[in-house]
DNA sequence: CTCGAATATTCCTGTAAAGGAATATTCTAA
DNA sequence: TTAGAATATTCCTTTACAGGAATATTCGAG
């Protein structure tokens, strides 16, 4: 919809980040860690993590040398806000839940 | 997660063919309206429309002279499942829509 | 069978973005 | 205060992709 979402869907857009992204599921994790995991060099993976930083995706909390990176919760709640726009293309079931999303109790 | 998904992260990571997805959402259309209400020129228009087709995100039928292109169902139900691998990122609210989205009828 | 409408494709050019390599920065420990 | 670990940044080169302009294709009407 809107340029926000436009930026999450370019960071995502790579396959590295999209791994980053999905190792991040498991906790906030160090640049080392995640270069190593994914098996690219770390300048890459500085790269990487600053756009997913740019676009909202990730953030991250310094603790001495350390970065640790972790995943934001927004983007991923926009998306499904924005996928709740299309929801009505597949069938009528989510029509129930596009129900239970709007009476949901916080 | 996958490759299919990057594709899909990327075609819509470009304003002029988010905002297709968009115009779309309304029903089917043919090329020269697309470009017409989006203002822009009927050769992009129909390569914009080429690399969502090539996504998945789109399907034409062709009718005569006519091209009539419309949303296919299937990348929106797969960033649907993609999204529930984070909810958990951030609310138990959404543990509630899990069990509700697995054990919702057919 | 020719014309015009609707759409697709090709060619060109500029730009953004990715990876490699090297280097800069920042912090702790000693 | 210096060494080294962890991370960021810069520079360079290559490649992908977007828009413009022109042209090709395909179809129905007449």
């Amino acid at each position: 919809m809107d340029k926000e979402n436009i930026a999450v869907f370019a960071a995502l857009a790579e396959p590295s980040r999209m791994r980053m992204v999905s190792l991040l599921r498991s906790g906030p994790l160090g640049v080392g860690e995640i270069a190593e995991r994914l098996q690219i060099r770390q300048p890459q993976a500085s790269k990487h993590l600053k756009v997913l930083q740019q676009a909202g995706i990730v953030e991250v909390e310094a603790d001495a040398n350390r970065r640790h990176y972790r995943l934001r919760a927004e983007p991923f709640q926009e998306l499904e806000i924005w996928l709740t726009g299309y929801r009505e293309l597949w069938n009528e079931r989510f029509d129930r839940l596009d129900d239970y999303l709007k009476n949901m109790p916080d």
